[in-house]
RNA sequence: GUCCCCAUCGUCUAGUGGCCUAGGACACCGCCCUUUCACGGCGGCGACACGGGUUCGAAUCCCGUUGGGGACGCCA
């Protein structure tokens, strides 16, 4: 049956906005399932809803995707045989299907105004009845129709949900979901419901199956919120006459209080946390976790592996917590496989925002490189390197004395005349340009202060850095040498004007 | 309210009747590595929501309860 049929899967995201944490994941599973079963992904904008979505939003969605890694065969962008991929363009198909409807009797013009609707919404629920359509409209004769429109009253097209003995269907449904097994509704369960809005606008139950069905749809996975629309979709599939798809329903993600993700809940969009700077594959990877594993149970993949292990029958049916602590463990594994070259294409830019990158050379590259080297194990994210690099370039020995930081080290007996030593043999030597240069030095303070282990060195750190915390001496000290000697970098302090300067600070403090 | 879905450590999960005194990952705690911080290594804490069945045997199957979520729109 369908499964012979080649695979077809779409990912159809509503232009309202940037790309959102559980629709990348939906997505995910579309591309991946697709690509596991050598067959088309598509994506499909519904933006029938005229007043919420633009074309900026479409263009921010489909660039979100491109950042995942995600590719289409057919789209809105790039076309296909099945096109166009908007529904707001495919009108012509849908008032074509809505005659049908409309004269197989599967559907009827309904003229209650949304006003009218509302208030008899609420009545029933004050009644305590199911909030359904009440059919005023459905016994309306023909010519009681032709009439109203005649005389231009608006209309809106409801499908008829078939209740009564002998119509021409049985409006009780069981799907076999792919995730979810059997489910079933009842016929009583639902009202009749609008599928072309008076504004001639098709509504998403009607569009969807219409589309799913030119488009040869053959796997429907999305949401688990769309689940009890499949209700409706398949009644529209059988008044149709068509096949209907494989349905597969994902649960949806959680905020950390377990209510459905959303704004509130902090960045939910996938653009938000490429800026926040998680990486794409990161992202792919911790996203196709929420919900789905591989049966070999490693948690760190590529797109190959993914696309090589996945399968819906291994996609957990319980909604899943959003997490950003492993998300950002997973980035972290990722971020450290990368080469100090690769890191800084992708953070040079956040340098030059600070200030600190003024004018890029082999030079400024080959310092990079060098600074991320050093701090890149320590950072999370690629926002992580600008907190990590700052003490390169912000040196405030006034400010870090005051900070609690470095009290530790201040409480320290000796420590203006320790800091005297340090800027002595810096001043004799010249500040160490390599580790051979850093360890004779550090030798040398050692025999003059008879000091080790760490009041040796923590004054040390403290003296030439400004700082209490920072990467390993050794390579950090000639990285500051070296950078304030080269061009196209922002004013870097090197290590002896650091020291002088806390020795400044200090007589200044102890004259008082 | 009605309908539907869901229920294993704090979180993501493995588990498809015996391999489970329930495994892994993140987080947390401790130790080691480290002359700071991190990375890494080792160890620890920590769960089958509850109650009934079915079965020689249940985390796994069935029923109920409770709890959570979703839907009930001229939104998608």
């Amino acid at each position: 049956m369908n499964d012979e049929k080649p695979v077809r899967t779409r990912f159809a995201p509503s232009p309202t906005g940037h790309l959102h944490v559980g629709g990348a994941r939906t997505a995910i599973f579309n591309w991946l399932f697709a690509r596991h079963n050598r067959g088309t992904f598509i994506i499909r904008v519904e933006d029938t809803d005229q007043a919420r979505s633009t074309s900026e939003s479409e263009r921010m969605v489909l660039d979100d995707l491109r950042w995942l890694g995600l590719h289409w065969e057919e789209g809105p962008d790039n076309g296909g045989p099945h096109g166009p991929y908007r529904q707001s363009e495919r009108s012509s198909l849908y008032d074509s299907v809505v005659e049908r409807l409309l004269a197989s009797g599967h559907a009827y013009r309904c003229f209650c105004s949304e006003d009218e609707l509302e208030a008899k919404r609420r009545q029933a629920e004050a009644d305590g009845r199911p909030p359904h359509y009440d059919l005023t409209c459905r016994g309306l004769s023909a010519t009681e129709v032709d009439e109203r429109v005649r005389g231009g009253a608006a209309s809106a097209i409801r499908f008829h949900v078939p209740k009564e003995p002998g119509s021409a269907f049985d409006a009780d449904v069981t799907i076999d979901d792919l995730i979810r097994g059997e489910v079933t509704w009842r016929a009583d369960s639902l009202g009749d419901f609008i599928i072309l809005r008076s504004d001639g606008m098709p509504t998403y139950n009607f569009c969807v199956v219409v589309d799913d069905h030119d488009m040869q749809i053959s796997h429907v996975i999305r949401a688990e919120e769309h689940l009890t629309n499949t209700h409706r979709q398949v009644l529209l599939y059988r008044a149709l006459g068509w096949e209907t798809p494989r349905f597969a329903h994902v649960s949806l993600i959680l905020g950390q209080d377990r209510s459905k993700l959303s704004k509130r809940h902090g960045a939910t969009s996938v653009a938000a946390w490429a800026e926040d700077g998680y990486l794409p594959e990161a992202m792919l990877n911790y996203l196709a976790l929420l919900g789905w594993s591989p049966a070999d149970g490693v948690e760190l993949f590529d797109r190959e592996s993914a696309v090589r292990a996945f399968s819906l029958d291994r996609v957990n049916s319980a909604p899943a917590v959003f997490d950003p602590q492993k998300l950002a463990w997973v980035n972290g594994q990722y971020l450290h496989k990368l080469t100090p070259a690769e890191v800084l294409g992708l953070v040079k830019n956040r340098f030059a925002a600070q200030g600190w990158l003024q004018q890029e050379s082999d030079a400024t590259r080959a310092w990079f490189e060098s600074a991320i080297a050093l701090t890149q194990k320590g950072a999370h994210t690629l926002a992580d390197f600008v907190p990590a690099l700052a003490l390169l370039f912000d040196f405030d020995i006034e400010r870090e004395l005051a900070g609690p930081e470095v009290a530790e080290v201040l409480g320290d007996e000796g420590l203006e005349q320790f800091v005297a030593l340090v800027v002595e043999d810096l001043r004799a030597h010249g500040s160490p340009g390599d580790a051979d240069g850093y360890k004779a030095s550090v030798e040398r303070i050692k025999i003059a202060s008879g000091r080790k282990g760490k009041p040796l060195f923590m004054p040390i750190r403290v003296a030439t850095t400004g700082r209490a915390h920072g990467p390993e001496l050794v390579a950090l000290i000639p990285l500051l040498e070296a950078g304030a000697r080269v061009p196209g970098l922002a004013p870097i302090v090197p290590p002896l004007a650091r020291a002088e300067a806390l020795l400044h600070a200090l007589r200044e403090r102890g004259a008082r």
